[in-house]
DNA sequence: GCAAGATACATAGAAGTCGAGGTATGTCGT
DNA sequence: ACGACATACCTCGACTTCTATGTATCTTGC
């Protein structure tokens, strides 16, 4: 997850290392802070695999900075994964946000509408968080109101983002809308009760 | 987080390993499946810290099974992480889904609020995903569909958690409500566009 | 002019996790 | 009778990550 926010970042614009920490950690810091002994050797493992380019600038505003860039290997590599993600990117939450926050990277709408694809058909796999033999467990077969809460939670993202993935589907096709669909639709909007829908049969 | 897992499947029934695999497998594995590598030396540790026992069984049905089972300082060690958990319990959604899973063997209600007022306080702090200088910015900032969605969807979560946690905060404390709140309110009534609050400024 | 804090990077050691492989038993279909 | 598959557990090496610590520069407050 790490290295595809540090493709995607770099795709952006260069950036020293401290200053591609502070992006990092608002992009998943505030969920999992990383660590300057996590970041500053990946960032090496990636300068040795070709990927990007640390170049030394003398101290303009505090100690000395590496300004990052990334090579043509490391902007291959970043659409390479963006366009054949691994199952862990499709199915972690924080995963699949950073997919979701270099996706426009990726050029070709049907490249990113198949990408869309899988998390839709992951997000259709019935699924609950507990089972009494092969039976999936709902909300109400719990009394205690923690379990109920992670099961409306869940319930409730997992229909919030079912409606964005069909509504950008659909524009994503060819033909099929403008560009850029929600635009001016209110975020409100989504959660309206009307809106929902109502063929919902996952368990999660 | 595992350890967690662990510890709160096991207060509910003893178990054997590859049981307790498939439960973990339902609560936290569609997202991130653990592997045979990581269990069982997780539950060797425990044993050797005295969490656990395993006891084998001679094969009733299989293989050879290690029946497992909480020690009591293994069940101490359990409410002392309900009732303190560390931070990234909080806020990392995965672990925080995790407490939420076992919240219930906290027997004190102002302990299990204590924990709910810890997530209330995170969610609403000031956040976002991406910063221009020091301006956060909104889902109606970006012109590509994936990082408004991004910022629909994580809206739409916090906005849903937020009611359940200021309901459930509600009924947890002393006489306020029944002790049991979420009983019969079907999950799609925490849905409806009139019952959400308008009031959240949160960035994500 | 001096301490505190932010900027900026680095390394070492401890610990956890994964993937790949292995062993063995029981069940089911053909 | 036999192979495929599920059950049930185990170990090793490679890799990643975290924590703690260290170094050095620049800015800001007092």
């Amino acid at each position: 997850m790490l290295e595809l926010a540090v493709l995607g970042f770099l795709h952006d614009a260069q950036l020293h290392g401290y200053e591609l920490r502070r992006h990092i950690a608002a992009l998943t810091g505030h969920v999992r802070p990383i660590a300057d002994g996590t970041l500053y050797p990946l960032l090496k493992r990636m300068e040795a695999a070709g990927l990007l380019r640390r170049e030394l600038q003398p101290g303009q505003i505090a100690a000395p900075r590496h300004m990052l860039s990334l090579t043509t290997a490391g902007r291959r590599e970043l659409l390479r994964r963006l366009r054949e993600p691994d199952e862990l990117f499709i199915t972690d939450e924080n995963r699949w946000f950073t997919m979701l926050a270099f996706l426009r990277h990726l050029d070709d709408p049907a490249q990113q509408a198949a990408v869309l694809r899988r998390r839709l058909h992951f997000l259709t796999q019935p699924a609950s968080f507990f089972w009494d033999g092969d039976r999936p467990l709902r909300a109400a077969d719990f009394d205690d109101p923690f379990r109920q809460g992670l099961f409306t939670i869940a319930t409730a993202t997992t229909r919030t983002e079912l409606r964005w993935l069909r509504e950008t589907l659909a524009s994503l096709e060819p033909g099929g809308g403008t560009r850029q669909p929600r635009q001016d639709a209110a975020a409100g909007e989504l959660l309206s009760a009307r809106s929902i829908e109502e063929d919902l049969q996952r368990g999660r």
